[in-house]
DNA sequence: GGGTACATGTAATCAGTTACATGATTTA
DNA sequence: TAAATCATGTAACTGATTACATGTACCC
């Protein structure tokens, strides 16, 4: 039984301490900027703040080194491992919602200026095309490794279909 | 030039009451729980502060009903309409953030947990099957009203794509 | 050895959310 | 006329963002 109150931040921090072992705070960001974050993105200094607080909590072991940059890594606990995987256990049903400015740029236009759309999409489409082209280039490369299918390559699959439908959107719409 | 701070929020209302005419907050959260809800949603009771703080800026006119239930409409002023049309003809670059718990889980989730990633897709499937026959729903109505393409059926569009995306990926995956 | 980029954080602020509360209308 | 639901808001809180600041390592 799960009683303190997590964000979807605290497990972001929770699983990648999971997925990949005690990190610091910048190890937290790079991961997150690889990761992620190219969906679920927050400025790095949450990636401070977060897990001292979770480890407030007593989730994830905090240990600071002596000298030098005295940074702290952080290493999850059994408590932080049982929390994360409660969670994991038992599909969220929240909503999805599209935090994407372009599309609601759109959606607040009248119809009475194409040109502005226009630009609009065009706009859109390019920077919808480079990030396909990243995530190509992930792909690629997981399948070049020859490693096995996880759930995040998984997950970028669902991705690429999802950059691909914007930029065929954005560009039936210039 | 455009000098006071607006966040996204700001512009749905100046944008919904630019699309919809004059609006109480009341209107305005039946506006957005049609449609821009749908991918970018907030509580009703930012459609109770946000059009007070536009107001204070000058972009709205709020007018308070004497008897009764005193509710203020709200109203888009010469200034608001500059500030809303000054956004909307520049192409805003800020990237597609997909704020999607049940995406979150997967991406999480360690690869030796297949049964939970089975739960997890058989949820979400279903949960965006409900979402895409909205869509659906939604789009017949419009196609059925003869009314001309505008830019919300256009993003109403992108949304099908997404959500049928979306409904394929899951399905695969469980 | 001076500049630039990387790395690591603190502090203040605020938008957004949650919790609460009450008045008006409808319906059984 | 009581109950339920619709409508309208205020207040408190806090997670997230912005702004700031400084130390460390590298490189020219």
């Amino acid at each position: 039984m799960s009683t303190v109150e997590l964000t979807p931040t605290s497990y972001v921090v929770l699983g990648l301490l999971a997925l990949g072992g005690p990190a610091t705070s910048y190890d937290l960001k790079q991961l997150v900027a690889g990761t992620v974050g190219h969906f679920w993105s927050f400025p790095h200094t949450q990636l401070y703040t977060e897990p001292r607080r979770l480890a407030a909590l007593g989730l994830v072991d905090e240990e600071q080194e002596e000298g030098g940059r005295r940074r702290r890594t952080y290493t999850l606990t059994a408590a932080g491992r049982r929390e994360l995987e409660a969670w994991l256990a038992e599909p969220v049903a929240g909503e999805l919602e599209i935090r994407d400015v372009g599309l609601l740029q759109l959606f607040l236009h009248t119809g009475d200026d194409p040109a502005s759309i226009a630009r609009l999409a065009e706009v859109q489409a390019e920077a919808h095309r480079a990030t396909l082209a990243t995530y190509e280039e992930m792909a690629a490369a997981a399948e070049a490794s020859g490693a096995p299918d996880t759930p995040q390559t998984a997950a970028l699959r669902l991705g690429l279909a999802i950059e691909r439908a914007y930029v065929t959107f954005w560009d039936d719409l210039g």
